[in-house]
DNA sequence: GCGCTTATGTGATGTAAATCATAGTCGGCA
DNA sequence: TGCCGACTATGATTTACATCACATAAGCGC
């Protein structure tokens, strides 16, 4: 990849969109260009954490696995977007791992070049504590409807959520979205099927298109039961 | 509470510990106390986000209730921790209300004024960085609990943590211990109950303490019926 | 086209934990 | 001192969801 490449693909990322060319040149030295095939690792937890990361291509999900082995999938990530960080910023093991969905090309920054650039650039810090406040915003209500909300609003939730990234035609599969909602692959089956018949998406194999985001939104909200 | 009390509490918590006295006084001016009685709220989840706060003085939880009423606990704080910066960082509403266990004081900083005061000091900026970083990746480990771990294992953990923080007695009663893991008290109770036959805690009215950390960690790790 | 794998679909059965019920107990306070 | 509300305790019953089991169908390599 060609240094202008490089430049190009975090100027258009959330986190250093703010910097100039001149910034931007100092980082793009220190990134590594690094590819992953379908299903690869990037990292996996407990690793020591030497790298963060930006997505170039590609699409990235961010995992962690219950002592019986099931998987929980934490986040999705593309384009533009971070993810590694909150072990780079900590110094401890990655608390979770990260696997590609596609093929895939990220920048690894290492650790401590990061840590350095960061120190000098204010801007840059606030961006980052911006988008960490908005992971944990998320992950505080998630962890409430895990908590406390069925399986059918979590669902919901889900659903709207990865719609308002991502728009109406959300690409996972059924397990993707169980595993992301805590729940068994039938049970995502199920809802799914009941939400299609009742005219509020449309479903296709690995791909789900919301069609009634109102309805949905209801759903999300409160008991139907009512 | 003078001046000079406001500096030494500012001192000794975990975010502003890194400056020095002049700044510290800079910071000091801008901030105002508060006081509020056990189970007074100091903010409510969706209000507007105007202060950022920093304990002084006793105890604060911070929760949130599901669509049916329930309530979940994100988090205890004592003196010397920050509250509420996910919204003031954001500039969006409280994700979740903030409500006094003890009495408790409070120090507030107006929000743009933080922000002002942060733009200019890097090192501040940091180990904000690296608090949130902190609570995101207990987040996605209690995310990952709440949806593949049963509820001893949730509770072992939980107690684990809280362990972690605050030495090995605890000042929760059996319904707190339950907000935080995601079960009802009932089951908070009866699991508390058989740690205590077994010699892994000893238990009281609002108190508990851990006797027996390693047989904790063992039933935290993985399923006892192995 | 023909298998092979992965995704979707659906019923039957099991079970962990919630819910419901009822009682004992401690602590604060009038 | 005695009352009252919050906490702890424990059994009986229910239920939401997981688990198990098996079937159909769609994409993909050859």
């Amino acid at each position: 990849m060609l240094p202008t490449e490089k430049t190009h693909i975090l100027k258009k990322s959330l986190i250093f969109s703010s910097l100039n060319e001149e910034e931007l040149s100092g980082l793009v030295d220190l990134a590594v260009e690094r590819s992953f095939q379908p299903d690869e690792f990037i990292f996996w937890e407990d690793d020591e954490p030497d790298y963060f990361y930006v997505i170039a291509k590609g699409r990235i999900k961010v995992v962690k696995h219950s002592s019986s082995g099931k998987e929980f999938i934490i986040a999705f990530f593309g384009p533009g977007e971070m993810f590694g960080e909150v072990a780079v910023f900590e110094g401890k093991p990655y608390p979770a791992s990260a696997q590609a969905i596609s093929a895939s090309k990220v920048l690894g920054i290492k650790r401590q070049n990061f840590l350095d650039f960061l120190a000098t650039r204010p801007q840059v810090a606030l961006r980052i504590i911006n988008i960490l406040g908005g992971r944990l915003r998320d992950a505080q209500g998630r962890l409430k409807d895990l908590a406390g909300e069925r399986v059918e609003q979590r669902l919901a939730r889900i659903l709207l959520m990865l719609a308002s990234r991502m728009g109406n035609t959300l690409p996972f599969t059924r397990q993707e979205l169980a595993d992301m909602a805590g729940m068994t692959t039938e049970t995502a089956i199920r809802l799914t099927s009941q939400l299609r018949e009742r005219g509020i998406i449309r479903s296709f194999r690995g791909q789900l298109i919301i069609l009634d985001e109102v309805k949905l939104r209801a759903l999300a909200e409160g008991p139907p039961t009512v």
